[in-house]
DNA sequence: AGTCAATACATTGCCTGTCGATATATAGAC
DNA sequence: GTCTATATATCGACAGGCAATGTATTGACT
């Protein structure tokens, strides 16, 4: 993680993990990249945090893998299966559910403008 | 925690606590009460966790406590320093960006009503 | 008087998640 | 030949959350 405070982040990475996977399978590097420019490099996977994700959630059968040695370079591609699709609908369902809740708490501290 | 992933909750604890002290000193108990209250019950601090979060605020100079033993039960109420404020504004605003920032990451996914 | 639930604070120990460090190996640039 | 980027993986240190446990007071009900 870089200009956000890293324990904000803990409980979410499954998440965001889950969520870069929507839109079609992606290797274990392309993941760090893409969650990187997605957040405008507020988040930054180190590999000793996203690879132990992807072998959980793998365990989890949320996602599934295959290794590629077609091309030069080695690559594992992580894709969703069906339990994980469904698995992410409700984890952004839960996710908006916290950020309503957190607003509720912070009350009118949450009213000042937004970065 | 309750109706929520508790692994979604870590990190934001402390600032949880902050937010609840911000109108006015609150001793332990009440601020589990004041959290539950407005949280709709998502969010049940266990002392376990709300009294290390305490004292390691204390420690921090964030909070200050004073015990109360002229009412026949002791209560330590527990009150934002000037730092301690000015620590509540910034952690607000990095919630607030890093609210943001997950909206960019789930794209398409974070447009689904809100509950 | 006796019991129970709620109030009130605190510590201990287990578990889990994060991440720096480390290891291995290939591809391309200089 | 060396350096950087690519690519995956594991280990160990560290910290945070929380169930369990302990102590003690208050008030209600019996």
């Amino acid at each position: 993680m870089d200009g956000l405070n890293p324990e904000l982040m803990r409980g979410s990475l499954d998440l965001m993990v889950l969520s870069v996977l929507a839109d079609g399978a992606k290797y274990g590097y392309l993941i760090q990249q893409r969650l990187r420019e997605a957040s405008d490099e507020l988040v930054d996977l180190k590999a000793g945090t996203l690879y132990p994700i992807l072998h959980k959630l793998e365990k989890a059968k949320l996602v599934r893998s295959r290794w590629d040695d077609t091309t030069g370079r080695k690559r594992k591609w992580y894709e969703l299966t069906a339990a994980g699709k469904k698995q992410l609908g409700h984890r952004v369902a839960e996710w908006q559910r916290y950020v309503t809740c957190l607003r509720q708490i912070l009350g009118p501290l949450a009213d000042v403008a937004p970065a």
